[in-house]
Parts: C-alpha cells; structure tokens; sequence
DNA sequence: CCCAAGGTTTGCGGATTCCGTAGCTCTTCT
DNA sequence: AGAAGAGCTACGGAATCCGCAAACCTTGGG
C-alpha cells in the first residue's frame, strides 16, 4: 500500500477549510474529510492512525472528524449484509406513483421499520422503497395493506429479489 | 442500556455449533452470531469486549467470529453515506429486461465499477440495477453506452435519483 | 495594524482495546 | 477409546482510543 497522502493532490490548503453549507443543507465536505470517508469506506474499522498517515492528518485530529462526520449524519461506520443471508426471506423493491405532495408519502414511507430504503425518483415511479420481510405474509401485508393506504399513493408495483448479486460503497474509491 | 445477554433467548447451546450450509451456499447463522452482527449494525466501531458483553462472550470469541463473518463475506463493516453528499451528482435506479440468461448479464453489470448495487427480480424487470456517476454526461454514457451494449439486455428503465429519504441498515433490530 | 474570538490541529499520558496464542471442552469420526 | 477439529476462555504485550491543554490559523472588528 502507498504511503503517500491521498490528499495531497488537493494543494490550496483552503480546500480544509472550507465548511460552507450547499443549497440543500448538507455540509460541505473538504479534500481531507472525503479521504478519509475512502478510507473508511474500505474498511469501516481502520485504525485513527493509519487513517491520519494516509490522509496526513495527525491521529486526534483524524478522530474529531469522524465524530463530527456521525455527528452531522453524513456517514454511519455500520455492518452490512444481504438480509437473505440473515433469515429475512422475502425483499422487494417497490415502485410507487403518487398524486399530490411525493415528500408526505416519502416520509411516511420512511417511518415504516420494513421500508429500509426510499428515495425521491424521476420516471415513471415517483419513489422507489425496498422493503425487508420475514416472509410471504408480511411482505404482502406491508405492500397491500400499509403501503397503499398511506394517503397519496396512486398505485404500486413490486419487484420481489431472486438474488442479490453485487452490494458495495466503493464509489469513494474510483 | 441492558446488560442481560441477547443471546439468552436461545437456550439450547446446540444453536452456538451449528454450522450447516443452507441450500444456496451461504453459511448458516446461529443466534449468537446475528446478535453479533446486529451489534455491529448499531455502530461498526463497537469495541468486541461491549459486544461479547451483551451477546454472552468473551471478547477473544467475538473477535473471532466477527473475523470470521467477514472473511466468509456474510458481513462487511464500511461507511456509508449519501452519494449525493459526497459529490456524485447524478444516481439512477436503472430496471432491466432480459433474454437468455439473466444471471451473466447480472455478472456483467457487476463488473461495472458504476454499478453499486445488482439485484436479480420477479416482476417486469428481471434485474434492478443501481448506479453511481459523476454527472448526466457520465449517466448517459453507463446506461446508454454500456449497459445496453451488454449481450442479452433487450431494455432499459431508469429513474433517476432526486432525493435520497432514508437509507438504514437496521432490520437486525426489530 | 493589532488583537480578540472561534474553529482546527497537534502532542501528550492514561485507560482501554486489540491481537496472538496456549490450553480446555465438546463433538465427530474411525 | 483415541485422534482430529472447531470453538471458547484466559492472559499478557502491543497498539489504539480518548480527553485535554496548548499551539495554530483564519476572520472580523476596532
């Protein structure tokens, strides 16, 4: 492994600095912090101080970054796994259009445990929800029952997983 | 926080040992070890001698099985955050129909470094794909170029991602 | 120009954690 | 019964984590 600073490339040392918030309330993120996100990215577990001599940060200041970073919510250190793997039998991606406000839908989509991912779509779905489920019963329960009664929800249609083939958060490192 | 072992539920130690593989090849999973992992969804930096705590282990026991976990690929510990935040301007859900055979499209796609996320489905795509670019010029050319290109793609859907809403990896503890 | 204020980094020392390993237990196979 | 293998515990040394005070840098007045 080089032991050469990743971010050095970034040479204005006002990029480190730089902590403006964008249009949509979200920090700005300098050269350094998103090294180490790469970093960590890698390897969720990764010591301070390799993070720091890779990044060229010293330990402590390595490790007030990545607190602010959970702090603010713009990364989570987390296990992840298929759930197929883990006893969760049925998933299903589901594509949802919607009449009126999308964000109340989406937020009421969110605060269901079995919706573990949504996110706001342009096409022919305004939203696009996984779900995880136990089984048959409760998938159908939660796509016929929970999801279609939530005001605003025109109709739905579900692609169930036959097989999860690839899962990262490598982008960082491209 | 309880101190009382999540583990405890399981009360026949045979549950520790068994070790069968299911039908598709992945390693089963006792209790203790989706109690392991369900730690390590709450904060993947959790120390092993907190984690053996409250699972019912010794610290040298959960540091073996986690390295375990790992080196089997049931589990990964990384960052995440939204691609977004972190200066990728343009994500796509991109659905994909298939003839002849699905699973070497999906191995195709997956060697796409684009592409974060691979799923085979039952529905009106038989693969969903999620994808991570730089910007529209880089989306266009992923899904128009390359993903079209590969033999056995008879079509492609996208979505594109305006707004990411929720994004957890919490269904170990419900 | 100078100084105060706020935020960030560095450099410690002590507490905690990590890590390899030896020994023990239990199960399985012959 | 004995051997082999997997998993767990105990333990000590090395490495890491953590809090804190001092130093540093930038900004905005006065």
């Amino acid at each position: 492994m080089h032991s050469e600073p990743v971010a050095s490339r970034s040479a204005d040392p006002r990029d480190s600095r730089d902590t403006r918030e964008s249009r949509n309330g979200t920090p700005h993120l300098d050269a350094v912090s998103l090294a180490i996100i790469e970093q960590l990215q890698q390897d969720g577990r990764r010591p301070y101080a390799a993070i720091g001599k890779a990044v060229g940060l010293s330990e402590a200041a390595v490790r007030q970054r990545v607190q602010k970073l959970l702090d603010q919510g713009v990364m989570q250190i987390v296990a992840v796994t298929d759930p197929l793997t883990v006893g969760f039998r049925r998933q299903a991606m589901v594509g949802v259009t919607v009449e009126g406000d999308v964000e109340s839908v989406a937020d009421a989509l969110s605060s269901m445990g079995e919706c573990e991912y949504v996110v706001m779509t342009a096409g022919s779905f305004d939203l696009m929800v996984e779900i995880v489920c136990e089984d048959d019963d409760h998938l159908l329960e939660v796509i016929n029952k929970r999801i279609r009664a939530v005001p605003g929800v025109r109709s739905t249609e579900s692609f169930v997983y036959l097989k999860l083939k690839k899962q990262t958060y490598m982008w960082g490192t491209r």
